[in-house]
DNA sequence: CGCAATATTCAGATTAGGTTCAGGGGCTAA
DNA sequence: TTAGCCCCTGAACCTAATCTGAATATTGCG
C-alpha cells in the first residue's frame, strides 16, 4: 500500500514516514499544500494523511480539489486540538476520519489500518484466501496456520494482491502500489519478488495471466484451472 | 480495440503505448496533429487519445475536422493543468472525456474503457451473451459461470466480437481492430484463432459467414438457427 | 464433381516470464 | 565504529507459452 503524508512539520513527516515504512505500506511526504495537491493528483495513493495547516494551500482546499477532480482515496486529517471549526470543513471536503495532534502512532496506524480496510470492502485486517492468511495488522502471513516469513516488499505484494484478489493486477500497478515515487521500473524486479513468494506460500495461489499480469486467486479456482 | 494516441512529448507516448499494450489494446502513434489527422481519417479506431498541444496542427483543430469529416469514434483528450479554456474548446470540439496532465496511468484506462464501454452502448465492463460473460476489465471470459482461459490475442477477439455482437464482421475488419498498423494480412491467423477461440467457448458460438466473415451469436438465435 | 472458402494442424520463431546470482546498501550487534 | 547479515536490485541466462505462416484437410456451393 502505498500512502501520501502531507504535513509542513519536517519532525512529524519525518517521524510518520519511518512508522508507516516500519509496518510495510510505500511512504511519500509532501511539505506544502501544493506539492501535496499536486503528489495526490497524479500517483496512485492507497490512503492520505493530510495536515490541515500547511503553507501554500491550506489543507480543505486541497482536499476539496482532489474530490472535484474524483480523487476517491480515503483521507484522514489532522487537526491541532482546538480547530473544531476546521475539522467540520474538512469533513464537509470529503475527509473520511480526523485524528486530533498530538496523537499516539499506534493510533494513526489503527486509523490508517481501517481506511484501507473499508476503501478495500473489508470488514478485518486479515484477510482469508482459502487456507492462506494474510493479517495486514501484524504483516504476517499464514500458511494453513503456520506463519510464513516474509520481507517487507514481499509482504507489500502479497498485501496488495490480496486486497484486489481474483483481479487481474499488471505489473505497472504493482509497481506503483509497491514502491514510492522515485523508483527505476526498467528491471524485472516484481517478476523476482513474484517467484520468491510463490516459493513461499505455494506456486498456484499466483496465477500469471501472459501479457496482463498476475492474479491471487481463490483455492476453488484453483482446483477449476 | 485499437487506439490511436496523438501525443508530442515522446516519452509520454512510449509510456502510454506500453501501459496500453500491457491491458491489451492495439495501439497506433502520432507525434503530431497532421500525421495524427491523417491516421484518425484513415484507420478504424476504437478511440483516440488526444493531447491539445500538437505541432503542426493544434489537438482542438484536428478534432474539429475529424468530426466535421463525420468521424465517431470516441475522443479523450489530454490537457496540461491549467489551460481551463483550451479544455473547453476541447469539449465545443467534440470530445469525449479529459484527462489533465499529469494524471495517473490507472484513470486513463478506468476513462478509456468507460468511453469504449459508452460508445459500445454497454453500461458495464462486462458483455453477457446467454452464459457466456466477457470481462473487459480483468480480461477474462466465463462459460457457464467457469472460467475460460484466454491468451491474450483470442480474449482480443472475443472482446471485439462481443461488444459488436449480432453483427456480421469481416476479417479485414477483425484484423484491423486486433492489430495495430503495421501487420502482414496475407495469413490465415484470423482463422487460426477463431478456431482457437472456438475450442476454448464452444464451437456453435461464433457462425461462419461465407464469404462476408464471421458473428457472434446471440443464445436464442443460435437454438433457432 | 470441382472450385473456392474455411478449418485444422503443426513446427519454427518470437517473446513474455522465471530463475539464478553477484554486488551493494543499510541495519544490527558487538 | 566495524563486521556481518539480510535484503533489494539489476542483469544474464533459461524456459515455456503463444504467435505465425504454411501445408493439408474439409466444407459448402454452383
Amino acid at each position: 500500500m502505498r500512502i501520501l503524508v502531507v504535513e509542513d512539520d519536517p519532525d512529524l513527516s519525518r517521524q510518520l514516514k519511518d512508522a508507516l515504512i516500519d509496518v510495510g505500506y510505500a511512504v511519500d511526504i509532501a511539505g506544502d499544500g501544493e506539492e501535496g495537491h499536486h503528489l495526490g493528483d497524479t500517483e496512485p495513493y492507497d490512503a492520505v494523511i493530510l495536515d490541515l495547516g500547511l503553507p501554500i494551500i491550506d489543507g480543505v482546499s486541497v482536499l476539496q480539489k482532489w474530490r472535484s477532480d474524483g480523487k476517491s482515496f480515503p483521507v484522514l486529517i489532522l487537526t491541532a486540538r482546538d480547530q473544531w471549526s476546521e475539522k467540520v470543513a474538512g469533513f464537509d471536503a470529503g475527509a473520511d476520519d480526523y485524528l486530533t495532534k498530538p496523537f499516539h502512532t499506534e493510533e494513526l496506524m489503527a486509523r490508517l489500518r481501517a481506511l484501507l480496510r473499508r476503501a478495500a470492502g473489508h470488514t478485518t485486517d486479515t484477510i482469508d484466501i482459502g487456507d492462506l492468511s494474510v493479517d495486514n495488522r501484524s504483516a504476517r502471513a499464514f500458511v494453513d496456520g503456520m506463519a510464513v516469513k516474509l520481507t517487507s516488499h514481499e509482504f507489500r505484494l502479497l498485501s496488495y494482491m490480496a486486497t484486489h484478489r481474483g483481479r487481474v493486477i499488471s505489473r505497472t500497478e504493482l509497481v506503483e502500489h509497491i514502491y514510492d515515487q522515485d523508483f527505476d521500473r526498467d528491471s524485472n524486479t516484481i517478476e523476482v519478488f513474484v517467484g520468491r513468494l510463490r516459493r513461499k506460500i505455494g506456486t498456484d495461489r499466483i496465477e500469471t495471466v501472459r501479457g496482463l499480469g498476475y492474479r491471487l486467486m481463490d483455492p476453488d479456482e484453483a482446483k477449476a484451472g
